[in-house]
DNA sequence: CTCTTGTCGAACACCAGTGTACGAGTTACG
DNA sequence: CGTAACTCGTACACTGGTGTTCGACAAGAG
């Protein structure tokens, strides 16, 4: 792009501006461009130059979240028997939701409808995959879509970080929690 | 109290703010004050001359709905083989959720933490009971802690609604996914 | 019929946030 | 070293909500 000549420290406010966003934002999803400013070592109006407006800020910490997390996804093993290997990938999946959760929500209320859809489509079709290959081998469940059965994935993580948050379960207890729920579930009938 | 000598219109104009409220809430869980106040044919003084904030409108909105959403679900038959016994109940408290979806962001972002948790204690014990007489007949699983699987047919429930509001999913196709998922989910293992 | 209770609209103060404008100062890059 | 790129703080305009105050007016209760 044509803005390969950047000078060096723009690039360096630009990161310590994402970095300090991810941690604002995870922080408190509502957190404001002066407070992330602020922890950024930066001034709001430096923040402005390089961010148009909020919204494309937490869509490129977004994104940036996504990235990372995918890349984490990607070293999972998910040969062998596709009920390990959904154990193996919850694991790891688990520990993304628990720490981008609040960013999530960020997210939601600051990014157009259906962009944060949009953006979950790699990781989703990750999971897509080892689910359509156990039910291919028979130990999923083929009389539900496969895309509900990726949604129940998903809340059901989600649920277990608002049951930390209401302090009725630990966050090691989580991951177990869930690949058993998760395991019943996607059981043939 | 001593406010049994409220004038007819005054209980009328309660009523009114009341239901325009919940549909205005419904529509859009951040709906204004001066919205609710005109789909209620209401002056928005009016409406702070009964109630003192917005919070403290939400919040009585909030328990009406629980109110009726209670005797909807007190009349469903909980006896006999506690699978059917929850597919019913799930039956009737999906019609709920379905309806009260947008409501509930509203009490979550308008009322204090742990304020809506608190308002729904009686329908999550009304679950509960249900699930502690399953396991004690052997037909639900008992390595978690029945509250986790409440909490888990909270959020597949609540995750519907999404699939619904995604297009992913029809209004009619909801009850079934769920019942045949958390079935699953709550077998033994 | 009277008087208390309630209602109305308009105006106001307030707050918190977003995004912009300016001008002076600083920093990297060649 | 000079210049272009960048940053800074302050200040401003704007938006959109909340909650209050006022005085005039309407309606129900006894």
């Amino acid at each position: 792009m044509a803005v390969t000549t950047r000078r060096a420290d723009a690039q360096r406010n630009i990161a310590a501006i994402l970095t300090a966003a991810a941690e604002c934002l995870t922080r408190d999803p509502a957190a404001s461009t002066s407070e992330i400013a602020k922890a950024a070592g930066v001034g709001r109006v430096t923040l402005y130059g390089h961010f148009p407006s909020r919204a494309e800020l937490v869509d490129a910490v977004f994104v940036q979240a996504i990235a990372t997390g995918e890349q984490t996804l990607g070293q999972v093993d998910l040969t062998g028997d596709p009920r390990d290997a959904l154990a193996r990938l919850i694991e790891s999946s688990w520990q993304l939701v628990d720490q981008y959760r609040a960013l999530l929500l960020a997210a939601q209320d600051a990014l157009p409808p259906g962009r944060v859809q949009e953006l979950h489509a790699d990781p989703m079709a990750r999971v897509e995959r080892l689910l359509e290959r156990g039910r291919a081998e028979g130990v999923f469940r083929t009389d539900l879509p496969t895309s509900w059965l990726v949604s129940v994935m998903h809340n059901v993580m989600h649920g277990a970080a608002g049951e930390i948050q209401a302090g009725r379960i630990t966050s090691e207890q989580a991951a177990p929690y869930i690949t058993a729920t998760l395991l019943g579930a996607f059981a043939p009938a």
